[in-house]
DNA sequence: TTAATTCCTACTAAAAAGGTAGGAATTGTC
DNA sequence: GACAATTCCTACCTTTTTAGTAGGAATTAA
C-alpha cells in the first residue's frame, strides 16, 4: 500500500494554495514555512502536480503557483495519484501474468485487497479540495 | 500508512489455516510451501498472532497451528492489527501534543486522514476470515 | 542589476521492509 | 531412548524506499 508523507504533503500544499488563492501566486517558500515542509522537497512535488495540470506556475520574482482549476473541481484522488504512483496493495497486481504468490493465478486474499483498493479510491474520489478548507475554517 | 506484506502474509496464512482446519494442526512448513512465504518470516508473524490469541500452537512433531476461534468470529482487522502496529497515516497522531506539522494543533488535512483511517478500519471490521475462503472456493 | 522565484538533476542519510542465521525447547514416532 | 519435526527465540543483514540535500540554471518583477 503506497500512501506516504509525499501524498500527505501534496494535499497539504494544495490546501494551502486554495486557502491563499486570492493573494496571487503563492511561492513554495511561503508554503514551506506555513506547512513546515522542506522547500526542495516541495519543489519536487510541485513538478509532478504541474505535470498533471493541477497547478500553474509563474517563474521569477513574485512568482509562484496557483490552482489550475477551482478547489471544487479537484479531487483528493487527483492529488494523490499525481505524486504517489498508485494506491494498491503490493504484489497483488491485476495485470501480472504470474499470480500474487507466483503460483496460482490469484492468491487467497486477492479479492480482499482489490476491494480495499476500490474502497480507498472511492473515498478519495468523493472528497474535494474545497471540502478540506471548509472543514478547516470551522 | 502502514499496511504491508506482513499484514498480507498474515491474512493469507490465517486463510490457509481456515481452509485446512479439518486436518489437525497445520505446520508452518506447509503454509510456507502452499502460500510461498519464507518459513522463518512466517514464524515471526505467528508469534504475534499467537500473542493476540488468534491461533493456538502445538509444539513438537506433528505439531503446528490451529485457529483459536471459528473463522466466522475472526475479523480481518484482528489479524492486521496483530501484526502491523496500526493502520494510520504517519505523523498525524491524535495523541501527539505537538500538531502534525509541529505548529498548530491540527494540520489542514488532519481530519481527512482521520476519516480515511476510520474508513479503512471499518472495511476490515466488516470482513471475516470466513468470507475470504468462501470467495476463494467460488 | 539584483533578488526571488521556478526548474532540473543528481546524490545521500535514515528508516523500514522483508528475510536470514542459528540454535534451544518440545513432543510424537520408531 | 534416539530422532525428526516442529514451535520458539534472538540477533543480524540486505535491499528498497522515503524523505531530504546540494548545487546550480533559467526566468522575471522591481
Amino acid at each position: 500500500m503506497k500512501l506516504t508523507s509525499k501524498g500527505r504533503y501534496a494535499v497539504m500544499a494544495m490546501a494551502d494554495l486554495a486557502l491563499f488563492k486570492d493573494n496571487g501566486p503563492t511561492s513554495l517558500t511561503d508554503i514551506s514555512l506555513r506547512q513546515n515542509i522542506s522547500l526542495p522537497y516541495l519543489e519536487q512535488i510541485f513538478i509532478k502536480l504541474k505535470n498533471k495540470n493541477l497547478v500553474k506556475s509563474t517563474r521569477g520574482a513574485k512568482g509562484g503557483y496557483v490552482l489550475d482549476k477551482s478547489a471544487h473541481d479537484i479531487k483528493i484522488s487527483n492529488i494523490i495519484s499525481a505524486v504517489d504512483e498508485e494506491v494498491k496493495m503490493l504484489n497483488c497486481k491485476k495485470e501480472s501474468k504470474k499470480g500474487c504468490n507466483n503460483k496460482s493465478t490469484k492468491c487467497i486474499t486477492h479479492n480482499l485487497w482489490d476491494q480495499l483498493d476500490q474502497h480507498i479510491n472511492n473515498f478519495f474520489e468523493k472528497v474535494k479540495l474545497q471540502d478540506l478548507i471548509k472543514k478547516n475554517s470551522n
